[in-house]
DNA sequence: GGACAGTACATGCACATGCATTCAATGCAA
DNA sequence: TTGCATTGAATGCATGTGCATGTACTGTCC
């Protein structure tokens, strides 16, 4: 039995598929639910997120891309496609940054900030499901 | 400001962001480093380690796939392409289940056995790494 | 000014994933 | 036995992701 060599290796091991059990139940549901009722991804949502409390209350305060590719752990390409995504979907607006022309600063428009109001309710719903109580079985085991 | 409503919400929030970066660094740094010095992902990993424990330390017993399809957090059709893989690199056999034609019988290989016992010890170290100590910028936001 | 390293973002590409569907096999009912 | 719903797994397809690279811009050194 090679599995069971030390009591802190077995128990990193269950901290793990709790975590992970609790990751898939929450990601997938998110995804679920934020998709068929809002037309968002879980990532989408917490960039939206991210700009909404960047922006702060109001409107019009621009946030460079580079700032979120901290917060939101995606790499820079699937950030970006992200935000396109966004754009093209008329919740962020794109903007070349005026000091540094590198750099891109994202607008959160009205739709945008609509949509991500309508949207939080339901996510805060799912992480109570997912992460208030104990676990039920994640997404993907249950489709098919 | 919209996002600070009830205490209660802002706590699940930050909850939710922790397991966020926690399974961002994790998984990350798994993928990596099991794809790089053992040509596995994680979840081949996890898969190879629901097979070592299921079939115990006597070799040949087999693992029916409806069976990991609950303890492993992937979709049915995404467990029976990595079963592909898995297949193609050698490291488990698939075998019609006679009682039930229509279930499949994973076996574990002998090459399996030694690809998981040489993968796990890094396996723990990135574990000890991303879980144990306060959680460092996770794989994406670092990558570029 | 010109060359060059570094940064910010976009894009080509390969690949893993999920959904819907399909195929095979089982169980049940008539 | 035939007919039908159900289950286990494989596959077509669309999509999201990361890596490597490309493009545009900045700053530094000469």
């Amino acid at each position: 039995m090679a599995e069971l060599d030390s009591p802190a290796e077995a128990g990193l091991v269950a901290q793990w598929r709790e975590l992970l059990a609790r990751h898939a139940a929450a990601a997938c549901m998110l995804d679920r639910e934020l998709g068929e009722r809002f037309g968002l991804g879980m990532s989408e949502f917490e960039v939206l997120e991210r700009l909404v409390e960047d922006c702060g209350g109001g409107g019009g305060q621009a946030v460079r891309v580079s700032g979120l590719a901290h917060t939101v752990h995606l790499s820079q390409s699937a950030l970006s496609r992200l935000i396109a995504r966004l754009e093209k979907a008329g919740l962020v607006t794109r903007a070349m940054c005026e000091s540094d022309r590198r750099g891109v600063l994202l607008t959160l428009t009205e739709a945008g900030r609509e949509r991500y109001e309508q949207a939080r309710p339901l996510h805060r719903q799912v992480l109570e499901l997912t992460l208030g109580e104990g676990l039920g079985p994640a997404c993907g085991s249950t489709s098919g």
